[in-house]
DNA sequence: TTGTACGCGTTATCAT
DNA sequence: ATGATAACGCGTACAA
């Protein structure tokens, strides 16, 4: 037992790297903080007695002392959503290269949030917080934080959270998912559809409730009949059931706009193999995301995408320009979304 | 921007708490900690004070103080592949329960880390750390851990790291796949298959190398001829791609196993939408995992089952056992798999 | 460039 | 059951 507690390496503390290197405590420090001025040639004997000693600076205690934890809160529903599971992944891999680790907190599957679960997020006190989970207002998350200005993703109709008391601040990452659902309104008008149904994601969420009502505008516009709204929640299961009870029970459509790309699957499925429909030739499908499962050949799919790499850049960029101007009024990236035209519209 | 400052809540210390609620710090302190010795009144008025003042004790403070993190690092190659992310997402959740937060890191793609990164995350001082990346060996994890004694997955052959130093502590969950891989090979041999294709994972991945060798071991005892070896790297594309060489520059086969899920998934739109083959009539398919796309009628997948809830919950038993005994002896949980029969074999 | 002294917010120890 | 005091490991103002 002893033996093993001797080959695990024992953490060391600047006070021992300091008394290795024969210098004073705060040139360990120092020689840890890039912008610290300290002479080169001891800065490279402590940082050369550091590895020696395998010591690396306590998060806590820097933490403790600058106010900044170097982590960053992620809010997720439900991590198993490959959208979802993109945007942590690329997301992490993007903070992890300007230094913040990522915090993983999961919300409740209607989207809200215990506030024990905020309370206890708030004790980690993380540097910035993005909340995919969109019922949980700013003014309410923002009473959980105390430096941190939380992220979130607005629609095109700008007025979201109205109802947020105007002093909350919060950074806003606004994705434009009109041209992309123009652009799938206009095709699947071209090939003909004039029954649209559409195929909802949660009822909670805010992308959801917009893609509803940006569609039925676009529809609207281009002089075509109000889309019959399923009810859906972003699972292929729930998408396969209601499709068939469009079919069976109520009175078809020509074309399924689905929320997500997911719920698209879901569609065709129950479409090709348990009605005995072709896809695009008896109903056009087009979804939404674009996540790498809808270029697969069961699928094909034509979907409305949202750039992953351009939104997690957006992101780091908003929680930078935060970090370094913590006062500043509230910032916006904008983000556009636009037409993979595939196989299931034609 | 005062006016802003002001409706943001302002972090009270204990030290606020204690003046507001006219007891001592410490008392505080006992407030939040269920075991302290506390007259009950007491430590309600001074939650109540608390809860006015919107104070939480600083996870950082605490853990410089008691040693404990309250952190459990992740090291992730892929969030985003399926059988991950749902594992991240329960693992998430479970230990959130008991009071633990996740600390996420991403690894590179070839299953590696980055020295600079495990230093980095040495720094948070994690309570546990479970590595979902197979090569970094347990000694060398080890050397960027303090308290923390890390997880790894082993399978049917225990010997494992045996390269080791055999020093080195980390604890065990043994996955059994000899149990779920003999109950395929039985279903497809008792269903003609005689010429096996066995599709790969990543090169560097132990789950592959041990599906790999179980296999072949169950095919020799069952007296059927060794599989053709497929390499792959757990993507569709990659199956997709592989499938298709197999037929047209290979000598085709009439049953694939592969090594999880999305890759049965990549052979299985290769053979029918490009090779005109029918599943399972003319070539039959096996997964690995069961991941929830697994059931959708497009795959319909047969598939060799972990179960996921088991497997968290052996997860947060070694975590908590760990925890509770810094230098036990090394812990071993054991998970067993079994065969899901779907629609790809008959 | 370097070192001294202090403080960050909490819990552990040891009194009472 | 309660309170005073000393840590925990680090960064930073200040003086040298």
């Amino acid at each position: 037992m002893n033996e093993r507690a001797d080959k695990k390496a024992a953490r060391a503390t600047a006070d021992q790297v300091a008394r290795e290197a024969n210098v004073s405590r705060v040139a360990v420090s120092r020689a840890f903080n890039p912008n610290a001025s300290l002479k080169p040639e001891k800065r490279d004997r402590i940082l050369q007695v550091a590895r020696e000693l395998n010591y690396t600076p306590d998060m806590a205690a820097r933490s403790l002392v600058t106010g900044r934890s170097h982590l960053v809160g992620m809010i997720v529903p439900d991590v198993c959503s490959p959208w979802e599971s993109q945007e942590i992944d690329a997301l992490t891999t993007a903070l992890q290269a300007e230094g913040f680790a990522t915090l993983l907190f999961k919300a409740k599957a209607d989207f809200s949030m215990d506030p024990r679960l905020l309370t206890y997020m708030r004790g980690f006190n993380p540097d910035s917080v993005i909340a995919f989970t969109e019922n949980i207002l700013p003014d309410v998350l923002c009473g959980f934080l105390d430096r941190a200005v939380p992220i979130y993703v607005i629609y095109d109709d700008v007025k979201q959270f109205a109802g947020a008391a105007s002093g909350t601040l919060y950074d806003r990452l606004l994705v434009r998912q009109k041209n992309g659902i123009e652009q799938a309104v206009a095709l699947l008008q071209g090939y003909g559809a004039r029954r649209m149904a559409y195929l909802g994601g949660k009822a909670q969420s805010l992308a959801n409730a917009e893609r509803e009502r940006t569609l039925k505008e676009t529809l609207a516009e281009r002089g075509m009949d109000a889309p019959i709204v399923l009810a859906g929640d972003y699972t292929y299961d729930t998408a396969y059931q209601a499709t068939l009870d469009l079919f069976r029970i109520g009175e078809g459509a020509d074309a399924i706009f689905a929320a997500n790309d997911v719920g698209a699957f879901g569609a065709i499925d129950a479409l090709r193999h348990e009605l005995g429909l072709s896809v695009p030739e008896d109903v056009k499908v087009v979804g939404f995301d674009d996540i790498p499962q809808a270029h697969w050949k069961s699928y094909n799919l034509t979907t409305v995408r949202i750039d992953l790499e351009e939104r997690v850049r957006a992101l780091v960029r908003l929680i930078l320009m935060r970090l370094r101007a913590p006062d500043a009024e509230p910032f916006t990236e904008t983000l556009n979304t636009r037409l993979i035209v595939r196989g299931t519209v034609g």
